[in-house]
RNA sequence: GGGGUUGUAGCUUAGCAUGGUUUGAGCACCCGGCUGAUAACCGGGAGGUCACCGGUUCGAAUCCGGUCAGCCCCA
């Protein structure tokens, strides 16, 4: 004989015992690989990984984007697609690594990497990437990630940095790809240019000077233009002042002198009675001539005037721009516009190198007082004051960085700024918002990438140049192979450095230039780099790209979205992805950015080690996956909780059931009952709704209906069906049930099997003992033959009046298994018969009845409004009252509906006097439902043999609490001793039939026992004793 | 300083694109009930200036403008 076909569960079992039974389950099994290589032939979906660098440690934010991930690479293979490039992704180089090693070397400077040599410095930057591997690779399979770990892309793979340098050489080929000089953001005690992100993590709020300062106009005698700026260090290098054309000046005359500034800073800087002599507009400055402000560095052969420049503003300052085109983006800009030599006094490690100024060998921010003391010695300081606003510091030393100007190699992105834009309008973002506004203002505005970086450990810049200034890029290992006749095994500095090529134009020897690139070109390089294209034939572009699907927390709009979009946009011509899933971060339990000075970090592995991976899983889908949230643990168990150990009884209790009838699922038939009819129905509506969900990358909204669906199935269904299951007579409607709700179940668990795929999984080889697991079946398809939107909508209208019985009958404090002799019910729309029939035991009435409006036990009432018809009636007013209370309110409501103004005693009642309502007969107790249009009226009229048999529905009860303080198994056989007071006595005499085959009693005996416990119902007494029957069944276990 | 985004009960949130009874839920709390799957459930209660100010409108959580705060990005 074979044992029972669906195997018992313990409703305590630890989610994360269940996680990581079921991972060791498919890491025995090699389902993880199957399921990764499902549908070989099917339609092909792309996915791409974002990389992370492996040098910290997975926290929570990265625990989440997992999950999103792994939601929709297992749904798709769940609907039959071909899911491809499923593998992890590293990212390797850059300076966060180089920090990371300078540290381990107790080193701080760039002398410091050369003097140890940069094969070991760079040897232990490939060691440090992967210190944390490990750790990743726990969480990713304990997070069910369902990606190809061991087929990861690395990117300081020899394969991934050649076709970077493919792509490099085409770049530069086609012009794209160019040295400039220009002004970056700069440290100079690290002696190296700073990443636009790098910059962004070291703004401080700080104080500053904040000076105005007159420069002598060169027309007129006392005419000087006022200038703000807050970094004086800069003044010495003035070029230009810059003026916006389009804006109003005026010329204000103080203590002899005339001074031109902004119209409407005039009122601030000279207070409002000031003597404005003058008005000019910014076009008529333009042009003129004024003496240089501290004439100590020579300016060769020319003389200094104003110009104009649009991004000169409103807000701050004079409307009059201090211009050093060595040391700002917009200053340089004019001094390219203008084409002058550019005067810098400042050397690359920030300190003045010009021996004619007196703060010669001076740090530039430390000469900034000096310098204003001059000013002040030289009439030529307006005020100097000190402002407090954010300035970027070197993110590793705490420096204060400075705009430099430096040789720098650049991709020309500004000129495809119509191609990106273009090319954003294809890609589908999740939230929609993205598009035009966060990533769609910063394409409109694409800046030029400055990619070369003064530093070791990254990929290096592959152009090679000769004495003659003649510039070469090698787009491939094989190419520098063949000319230099030496296998190159690595292209990593130092050993790239060492190669020399013989210039074509000139024959000269080439050396490389000594850049590495910026780390971004390597991780937005993954569409086409990870495939080693084009080297290898496994990847087209054409039909590669875009990818379909990428999913990454928002700060990487301006990161990784960003420069996978434009490498693919200008190497390819096209998107890199067609579909974006954006999340927000995750904020500690008050709120607050985690961080690690705040020490408030939450480790992905504490959370998953805490409450296993679905439960993890579980809280991601909470909420709006675009919105920041605070990490709440009682909620992470709160959800689990709700859904999963819902299920979990929800199964408990079909397999008990199920195996008692020794019920097996073979298919589902036609169903009779309309319980059944209704669940299956919703099923195959929240099936049809998760799939819209998920197709429109809203795992939330998916997760949700499904949330609400179990709860409907347990609370519902179950609730109102259990009554069919313990029925002893195993027919072909208890069949219909069992293959129902396992129907159902069934549904629900693969709709899960993407969110929670242990949990899931679990349970799905319970309902299916032979099967390997529910990852490899499919995604359920809506059966919109099964849809009943009558019927639910039917059953949403029985369960609310459900739901008023319930409060009537408290209203009325009558207990729910009192029976009541009648209970009415009316419905706004026609409510049908035979639904009610399904919660016929919910309401415990010998008679339900659907009423008509007219039919309710109500009477009209009329209320009588004091502040609106006392005022009126003045001393009439009690009278009125009385009045009132002895009419028949139906009376009063005819005349009220006659449409003329009410009287009393030739009084005129003013309107609203009086109004109508209705109220219950009082044999009646009522509560309605108004959504969903229905009221119930439960009659509060009980008789001798209602109460009767209330009173045994309690000793039933009693006896139930008893078999299970017992412990006693489901099918124990017993004896009961009973006595009390009289009406119990009485009740339980008249319903011993009725009592015997609820609770499985052989016997009930009236007698006084020792071990009777005596307990009070509604003041009667009722004293018990159960006893277990020592029967031949009696197996012991 | 600029751009984006979010702000609804102690907590997690729905509603907001298409304004319309008293802003719904869940957790936690209090009272009552139910319980032969459930740490479940049901009824009731308390708890909201829908961040703030102003505008449009007969009517605003919802549309518009501004302010404040958090977060992200940029300078």
């Amino acid at each position: 004989m074979s044992g029972p076909a669906y195997s018992s569960v313990n409703t305590n079992e630890s989610l994360a015992g269940i996680n990581r039974d079921i991972l060791k389950h498919w890491q025995d099994s090699g389902i993880i690989k199957e399921v990764m290589e499902q549908n070989p032939k099917g339609p092909v979906f792309t996915f791409l990984e974002g990389p992370p660098t492996a040098n910290g440690r997975p926290h929570v934010g990265h625990a989440m984007t997992i999950t999103m991930k792994d939601i929709f690479l297992r749904y798709k293979t769940m609907k039959g697609f071909s899911v491809r490039r499923r593998t992890g992704g590293w990212d390797c180089h850059g300076l966060p690594v180089e920090l990371q090693a300078e540290k381990s070397f107790g080193i701080k400077s760039k002398k410091d990497i050369e003097a140890i040599g940069i094969e070991k410095f760079n040897a232990y930057c490939r060691d440090s990437v992967f210190t944390y591997i490990d750790e990743w690779s726990i969480v990713q399979s304990s997070l069910g990630y369902s990606v190809d770990q061991k087929a990861s892309y690395v990117t300081l793979k020899r394969d991934y940095m050649e076709s970077e340098w493919w792509a490099l050489k085409t770049f530069f080929d086609r012009h794209l790809l160019e040295k400039d000089f220009k002004i970056v953001p700069y440290c100079p005690r690290c002696g190296t240019p700073l990443a636009s992100h790098e910059v962004a993590q070291g703004y401080k709020e700080t104080k500053d000077p904040s000076v105005y300062v007159e420069f002598k106009a060169v027309d007129r005698p006392n005419r000087y233009y006022l200038v703000w700026t807050t970094t004086p260090w800069t003044l010495p290098s003035n070029m230009f002042l810059a003026v916006n054309p389009d804006f109003t000046y005026v010329v204000v005359e103080k203590a002899n002198r005339e001074y031109v500034v902004l119209k409407e800073k005039a009122g601030s800087l000279f207070g409002y009675d000031s003597k404005i002599i003058g008005e000019l507009k910014g076009s008529d400055l333009v042009g003129k001539e004024y003496f240089q402000l501290i004439p100590i560095l020579p300016l060769p052969g020319r003389t200094l005037k104003i110009v104009s420049a649009t991004f000169v503003g409103l807000e701050e300052g004079t409307g009059i721009v201090h211009i050093a085109p060595a040391f700002g983006a917009d200053d340089f800009d004019v001094g390219k516009r203008e084409d002058v030599e550019i005067v810098n006094p400042v050397d690359q490690t920030g300190l003045f190198s010009s021996e004619k100024l007196p703060w010669y060998g001076m740090f530039v921010k430390d000469a900034d007082p000096e310098i204003i003391l001059y000013l002040k010695k030289n009439g030529l300081l307006f005020r100097s004051e000190k402002i407090e606003h954010t300035y970027p510091f070197c993110y590793r030393c705490h420096t204060p960085l400075l705009y430099y100007p430096l040789e720098t190699w650049f991709i020309r992105v500004s000129r495809f700024r119509d191609l990106l834009v273009n090319n954003n309008e294809k890609i589908n973002w999740v939230p929609d918002s993205l598009r035009e506004g966060r990533f769609g203002n910063f394409l409109r505005e694409a800046k030029d990438w400055s990619l070369s970086r003064n530093r070791y450990w990254g990929t290096p810049l592959p152009v090679w140049r000769c004495k003659n200034d003649h510039y070469r890029a090698i787009g491939s290992a094989k190419e520098i192979e063949t000319e230099t006749n030496r296998k190159l095994e690595d292209l990593h500095r130092p050993f790239i450095d060492r190669v020399t090529l013989k210039c074509r134009e000139c024959g000269s020897d080439m050396v490389r230039e000594p850049y590495v690139i910026d780390t971004w070109f390597d991780s937005g390089s993954a569409t086409y780099a990870a495939m080693h294209y084009p080297f290898e034939g496994s990847f087209n572009p054409d039909e590669g790209l875009p990818v379909d699907f990428i999913s990454e927390a928002i700060d990487q709009t301006r990161g990784w979205y960003y420069v996978l979009h434009v490498i693919s946009s200008l190497l390819f011509g096209k998107p890199a992805y067609s579909n974006v899933l954006t999340i927000d971060m995750i904020l500690d339990e008050r709120g607050r950015k985690m961080s690690k000075s705040l020490g408030n970090t939450v480790l992905a592995r504490e959370l998953i080690d805490e409450f296993g991976g679905d439960a993890v899983r579980l809280f991601f889908l909470v909420g709006v996956p675009w919105k920041t949230r605070n990490i709440d643990r009682k909620f992470i168990t709160e959800i689990s909780r709700r859904t999963l150990y819902t299920l979990l009884n929800v199964y408990s209790f079909f397999a008990s059931n199920a195996n008692l009838d020794r019920f097996k699922y073979n298919a589902l038939g036609p169903l009779s009952n309309n319980l059944d009819r209704w669940i299956v129905s919703r099923a195959n509506t929240v099936v049809d709704k998760v799939t819209q969900y998920l197709d429109s990358y809203m795992p939330h909204l998916a997760f949700k209906e499904i949330e609400g669906f179990v709860d409907e199935l347990s609370n519902v269904y179950l609730r109102l069906s259990r009554e069919r299951f313990w029925d002893s007579n195993y027919n072909k409607e208890k069949k219909e049930a069992y293959s129902s709700l396992y129907f159902v179940l069934d549904m629900i668990l693969r709709m899960m099997a993407p969110m929670t795929p242990f949990f899931a999984d679990f349970l799905y080889l319970k309902l299916h003992p032979g099967s390997r697991s529910v990852h490899l079946e499919k995604f359920p398809a809506v059966d919109k033959g099964r849809i009943d939107g009558k019927l639910e909508e039917e059953m949403r209208k029985a369960y609310a009046v459900m739901e008023c019985v319930r409060r009537a009958r408290q209203a009325a404090k009558i207990k729910g298994r009192q029976p009541v002799a009648m209970i009415l019910i009316h419905s706004q729309t026609p409510i049908d018969e035979s639904t009610l029939a399904a919660i016929g035991s919910e309401l415990n009435s010998v008679e339900v009845r659907v009423i008509t409006k007219d039919q309710r036990p109500v009477r009209p009432k009329v209320i009588v409004s004091r502040e609106v018809a006392a005022p009126a009636l003045k001393s009439r007013f009690p009278e009125f009252l009385q009045y009132v209370e002895k009419t028949d309110p139906a009376e009063i409501a005819a005349a009220m509906h006659s449409g003329k103004p009410l009287k009393f005693n030739d009084v005129d009642l003013p309107p609203d006097s009086v109004t109508l309502a209705e109220t219950t007969l009082t044999e009646y107790s009522s509560a309605s439902e108004p959504r969903a249009g229905v009221e119930v009226f439960v009659d509060t009229r009980l008789d001798s043999s209602l109460l009767s048999i209330g009173l045994s529905r309690e000793v039933i009860r009693r006896i139930q609490v008893l078999r299970k303080e017992l412990d006693l198994k489901y099918d124990q056989k017993i004896v009961v001793n009973y006595g009390g007071s009289e009406s119990i006595i009485d009740a339980i005499g008249r319903h011993m039939e009725l009592i015997k085959t609820e609770t499985l009693a052989e016997e009930l005996r009236d007698v006084k026992t020792p071990g009777q416990k005596e307990m009070d119902i509604d003041g009667e007494t009722l004293k018990i004793e159960v006893l277990a029957l020592q029967s031949s069944g009696d197996n012991g276990s």
